[in-house]
DNA sequence: GCGATTTAGTTTGTGACACGTACCAAATTT
DNA sequence: AAATTTGGTACGTGTCACAAACTAAATCGC
């Protein structure tokens, strides 16, 4: 087949965002994770957010997350804190084993990415990177979600 | 915050990846889809394969498939047509409510991506769909499979 | 303060989805 | 012609997601 032909935006990043998908699952499935198991603990590398803030962050029913995190928690992925300040909410954080699982399911997934990048020149690949940094920060921006909360202490 | 932190690339493409698939999501459940059941159709608008072939496309186990389009099929969106060449096999393929459906969903997934681009400058949107498609291209040749299945008939 | 309301989280019930296993029928191999 | 492979389904199980109903704690309004 010849190989020059254009996909429309939309089907591109349809398309790349299920096979970034299928890399994600692939590699949170060596590790015994689903794809949402492997989110919730992307998600608390660098947060302890209540339920409900899990719930905004995920973009799932607060119900939903009950039973997200009671099976995280019975793995022994993830705590269940009380809140401090509001004794009704509950904090959830990474247990250290959570914490390794997923730095070991990220790092299968990193290679995935660079290995999938490499068939681009290294100039496309950095402003591929780059282009989808920017897009990303416009987008968090625009929806007021904090795309690096670990930085906030630099305010 | 200060705009310009940089994503490594892997931490980028994941991120990317759950913000279009939250918009597919979205679109596919106003029209009563479930992200899956939208993917199925999409497959479907430019092929009309085995159920085989659908769960090699899909990545899924055969044994799901049945399921997947057996409930599309309750719905009147998809129709099984038993194969002349091979008695065993049956070919899935989209009914004309189907075929709407999907189109439509496609049209508003694809305002939402233009929405999201249109945040970048026009350079830059132009650049990121063309890495994209030759990101899909260069990964889909790897693979062996086909992205333009309807080109077929141009060789 | 104190009752009314909102908010955080769980429980319960239902349905979609995905898998593995077991199974049948048609095709292919030998 | 028997054995094996291949295409598809049926069944049982577990995860995931939601809505509605519920408890307890916080907050609002007066």
């Amino acid at each position: 087949m010849a190989s020059g032909q254009q996909l429309s935006p939309a089907d591109g990043l349809a398309q790349l965002s299920f096979v970034v998908q299928g890399m994600l699952e692939h590699r949170a499935a060596e590790h015994g994770l689903s794809i949402i198991q492997a989110r919730l603990l992307g998600v608390l590398r660098d947060r302890t957010p209540t339920m409900n803030d899990l719930a905004r962050l995920l973009g799932l029913d607060k119900s939903s997350v009950t039973g997200l995190v009671d099976r995280a928690e019975r793995r022994g992925l993830v705590m269940r804190v009380p809140s401090t300040t509001d004794r009704r909410a509950t904090l959830v954080s990474l247990t250290d084993d959570g914490r390794a699982l997923v730095s070991q399911a990220a790092a299968c997934f990193e290679t995935d990415v660079l290995t999938m990048l490499d068939r681009l020149p290294a100039r496309d690949r950095d402003a591929l990177s780059g282009l989808v940094s920017r897009l990303l920060a416009a987008h968090a921006a625009e929806q007021g979600i904090d795309l690096f909360p670990a930085a906030d202490v630099a305010n």
